[in-house]
RNA sequence: GGACGCUUAGCUCAGUUGGGAGAGCAUCGCCCUUACAAGGCGAGGGUCACUGGUUCAAGUCCAGUAGCGUCCACCA
């Protein structure tokens, strides 16, 4: 083996393997254990947030295929109606043209071709990734099966009257020309002004002001309304307006939607323009005149000298117009909330038009019930707030989208306008009778993409249709998104998976966080803060770094910035730190918190455990190649440090599998890191050497510490096997031929599957716990042990003495339980102190001045002959006598307090009462050894 | 306006049903000891945002204050 892991020679190769044995695949025995993969968008390619996602869905899916579940992770693309389609539409205005040039057939025949381009990008990705879904039954939103699936809901949802055709006020956006959901609106605080405008009565008797955001609407006001009681303004309620600039008569009107304190109480009513507003004219039967043309200019309802003018050009040309004519007030300065598109960035214009609807009140509730009765579960738990908030005011949703990409909606129009829905023309034809002569259209729209992502739980597995699949992993067993898309997604999928199945679509809901970059700004292209997981694998060198940042810029004049940001902050570019280390970095950061600033340097702190596994692992082999490691059988005699570390394992292996039971990936990350570096390496290792290196030790004891090193190395692989695939595959390779693997016969492999695979740890079983092996007198004895090993370590790092100088330790007030110990130790205290003797002092025998540690009552001395420093050994019991006093008068102070004794717990005032006793004694201990160092 | 979250070591964060403040990185000192310098050994570092309450006991529970953040709704 190499002396430093390389990652990037065995990822590949290795990942291959594993796809082309078919070990992705269910093995169709144990209990079903499924996870939908969030479709990403079929032409994206992976950033931090997949990355995180779905390290911890291939962690939670090798995890339970080790344990023997049947266990299937689904895959599938989306088509991203809107993303997509302006994707290609930029390319096209590159070359000057627009989607409207090409015409429909051609320009969607564009995508496809975009598709299968670049549609192969994030699955690629997601395979250095090593996540391990089931790739045979990859899917796409837009494939046959699932347009079925599409079709079949609307269809049978439209029957049920749940899906209809309205002419609405809907979210515009101008620059896609199509409607969007309202929750596809964002809407920012953004700096604008108030415009007050004089309203002249028509009959000449006065005159109101209303106060306006949008001055450039009042072209389509058909009223202005005041508060009912508003006393300054009731004697015009009921008389005409004449309108500025039109000339049009408007009334004055009463609703009590109107804050008499807000503004001047006179708010002017534009129903085709506002959302409000329009629910006012319905109230008061006002007309409803459009102003804008689907782009958002002005449209010919307005009078000549405003038509074309885009709003914003018009506004500036009212204002100026009213200013003139003496109907301008003032302006103010104003902070309003401006509702963008959440693709395009522009502004949305509230706009009439008929679009379709689905009415989610009724499958609102049974979803409701689902999270209320606990069948489904979100974790973190608080989430079901947000998800009860929303889904108890839901509101109807737009579901078409004028856009070319995408489900066609399957509805058709006779020349009368006559709507007919069904499966296809020939459906809709028989269905009503309609001659052949009769031409019907198909409607031109398409569908929301989450109509088609709501389906996802049951249309992967093969919805309409009756499949074995349905029924056996539906529900999933988790579902792992941000909580970014609980409305988008989350709540949807409930709603429709009920509706169509009778089923929820998961059991639980695992919300992650959401990686920002090291500021805890949100990662963005525009931002120039964006890491790509693949470079964190592979590394990048500087310039190609910055280049890939500032290419392609929606505000090219950013550019500079972020070059320089991003030379300051990687001088060197980014290293290769691998697979293993980034997926282990981000399931270390999974905690609760909601966001996650990624930190590089857990990376490299990740990438060194890596190496640390390596070099471990070459120890281990070094010492069990070409040796006998009592696979064969023959004596063996495990030593205090090989029940040790089995004990050890197994503590680890329970509290590692109640944190991934709980999803605290964080915490099996952090046990599972602990156990290997702090325990296994650092100590378990060392104290292997005096068994093995020694002449003394028998081969019963020698091949009783090899057979413990191989198998619990081997075991240690299988517990890091989900985080870390690729460096447990490599190493497990050369390891278990020389375990125990394979002599019990038992593998979850499923018959399906050749024998190569094997040869795979991820087909191993998950490692088992074994309360036998939790032996505590063993796990205290080896305290024992350390805590005798550091405290003379301590001495020598306090005292400068070298590590290598062989010292003699003294010891008194030895216990019984001591000397057990000390003849089961010795050899390990000897090496890894580096003791020359150990010699135990008779009571009452006098000691030479030593430097001293405490194991319990036991006093460990060094003497200082030549050796110590008498101020650093002053100032060092001092400083430990500090410490233990003020433990000592706090647990004293404790139980001097009658209210303590006679209300805690026995259990709680007995440790108190064995603190007090033991610091008591150390504090005299130490007195002692300061006096006698202090008179020399 | 409503809901939710955060504030713990220089940095990034853990801290279960209340019972001796933790990790990684960074810092300081010693060490190329035959797995590993991407390493070993040791050390220093915290008024747990603030105020009050409950309790024998509060980082943890309750109330309030301040700062930061997210989502939803929205007054033209």
């Amino acid at each position: 083996m190499d002396k430093t892991f390389e990652p990037k020679s065995i990822e590949q190769q290795c990942y291959q393997k594993w796809e082309t044995s078919g070990m992705f695949k269910a093995s169709g025995h144990g209990d079903p254990y499924s996870i939908l993969l969030p479709p990403p968008n079929v032409t994206g390619s992976l950033h931090m947030g997949h990355g995180f996602q779905q390290t911890i869905m291939d962690a939670l899916t090798r995890y339970h295929r080790m344990k023997g579940d049947n266990t299937l992770w689904q895959v599938g693309t989306d088509h991203a109606g809107i993303a997509t389609q302006m994707v290609v539409e930029r390319q096209l205005n590159a070359q000057g043209k627009t989607r409207h040039d090409l015409g429909r057939e051609a320009f969607v025949e564009k995508i496809w071709e975009w598709k299968a381009q670049s549609g192969g990008t994030i699955t690629q990705q997601m395979r250095r990734l090593g996540t391990s879904p089931d790739w045979d039954r990859e899917v796409f939103t837009m494939d046959d099966e699932r347009s079925e699936a599409v079709t079949e809901v609307f269809v049978k949802l439209h029957e049920e009257g749940l899906i209809y055709r309205g002419k609405r006020l809907v979210n515009w956006d101008p620059v896609l020309h199509t409607a969007v959901s309202d929750l596809e609106v964002l809407n920012e605080e953004e700096a604008g002004h108030m415009w007050h405008m004089r309203y002249p009565l028509a009959d000449g008797s006065g005159e109101l002001v209303v106060a306006t955001t949008r001055p450039e609407t009042m072209l389509g006001d058909t009223a202005v309304a005041v508060h009912p009681e508003d006393e300054r303004y009731q004697h015009l309620i009921g008389k005409d307006i004449k309108l500025p600039i039109t000339g049009r008569l408007i009334p004055v009107i009463a609703d009590d939607y109107v804050d008499p304190e807000f503004g001047t109480g006179c708010v002017k009513i534009t129903p085709a323009h506002d959302f409000n507003d329009y629910d006012m004219g319905k109230r008061h039967a006002l007309p409803v005149i459009n102003i804008l043309t689907a782009d958002a200019k002005i449209n010919d309802e307005a009078p000549q000298a405003y038509r074309g003018l885009d709003r914003f050009d018009a506004r500036k040309q009212i204002v100026s117009d009213l200013e003139a004519s003496g109907h301008l007030v003032k302006i103010e300065d104003h902070k309003l909330k401006v509702p963008r598109g959440d693709r395009t960035g522009a502004v949305i214009e509230p706009f009439l038009t008929d679009q379709w609807y689905v009415a989610v009140e009724s499958l609102a509730k049974p979803a409701i019930d689902a999270v209320e009765s606990g069948e489904i579960r979100f974790v973190p738990e608080n989430w079901n707030k947000t998800y009860y908030q929303w889904m108890h005011n839901i509101q109807d949703w737009c579901i078409s989208r004028q856009l070319w990409w995408g489900h066609r909606i399957p509805a058709w129009y006779d020349e009368q306008e006559n709507i007919y829905v069904g499966r296809t023309e020939a459906e809709v034809r028989a269905k009503h009778n309609l001659a052949a002569d009769i031409t019907l259209r198909q409607d031109e729209d398409v569908l929301d993409t989450w109509f088609s992502s709501a389906l996802w739980p049951f249309a992967t597995m093969g919805w309409p249709n009756d499949t074995t699949e349905l029924e056996t992993f539906l529900p999933s067993s988790v579902l792992v998104t941000g909580f970014d898309i609980i409305f988008f997604w989350v709540a949807r999928m409930i709603m429709m998976t009920k509706k169509f199945t009778g089923k929820i679509p998961f059991k639980d809901i695992y919300i992650t966080g959401l990686i920002r970059d090291e500021n805890g700004d949100k990662m963005s292209k525009s931002k120039g803060n964006v890491l790509d997981p693949i470079d964190l694998i592979d590394g990048i060198d500087i310039e190609a770094l910055v280049s890939k940042r500032t290419s392609g810029m929606m505000q090219p004049q950013l550019a500079e910035k972020i070059a320089k940001r991003t030379r300051k902050q990687f001088p060197d570019g980014i290293q290769a730190y691998g697979t293993d280390a980034l997926r282990f970095t981000f399931a270390a950061m999974a905690s609760t918190s909601r966001d996650i600033s990624f930190d590089m340097n857990r990376v490299e702190g990740y990438r060194n455990f890596c190496n640390k596994i390596w070099n471990a692992s070459r120890f281990v082999l070094m010492n069990t190649e070409d040796a006998d490691t009592g696979r064969e059988g023959g004596d063996m005699e495990l030593s205090l440090a090989d029940r040790w570390i089995l004990a050890q394992f197994q503590q680890t292996l329970k509290e590692f599998e109640a944190a991934l039971a709980d999803y605290r990936f964080d915490i099996a990350a952090q046990v599972a890191y602990e156990f290997t570096w702090n325990q296994l390496c650092d100590w378990y290792l060392e104290l292997t050497k005096p068994v093995l290196n020694s002449d003394a030790s028998t081969q019963a004891q020698k091949r009783g510490t090899r057979h413990t090193l191989i198998n619990v190395l081997e075991s240690t692989l299988r517990l890091l096997h989900p985080f870390m695939p690729f460096i447990t595959e490599e190493i497990w390779q050369k390891v278990a031929p020389l375990s125990m693997v394979g002599t019990s016969g038992h593998s979850v492999t499923t018959a399906a599957v050749n024998d190569a695979a094997q040869q795979s740890i991820m087909v191993q079983p998950f490692p088992a716990q074994d309360t036998s092996l939790q032996d505590q007198q063993v796990l205290s004895d080896i305290e024992w042990v350390k805590r005798f090993i550091v405290g003379i370590r301590n001495i020598r790092g306090e005292m400068d003495i070298s590590p290598n100088k062989p010292l003699n330790a003294l010891l008194r007030n030895v216990s019984e339980q001591d000397s057990r110990r000390m003849k089961a130790a010795q050899p390990f205290i000897d090496r890894l102190a580096r003791l020359e003797s150990i010699t135990v002092l008779n009571a009452g025998e006098q000691a030479p001045a030593s430097a001293t540690a405490l194991v319990g009552d036991m006093e460990i001395m060094i003497p200082m002959a030549g050796l110590i420093d008498k101020d650093a050994e002053l100032s060092r019991i001092s400083r430990a006598m500090e410490k233990v006093e003020k433990d000592v008068s706090r647990t004293r102070g404790k139980l001097n307090n009658d209210k303590f004794v006679s209300n805690a717990p026995d259990a709680v005032i007995e440790k108190e009462r064995g603190k007090l006793d033991e610091g008591e004694k150390q504090l005299a201990k130490l007195k002692e050894q300061f006096e006698t160092i202090s008179a020399l």
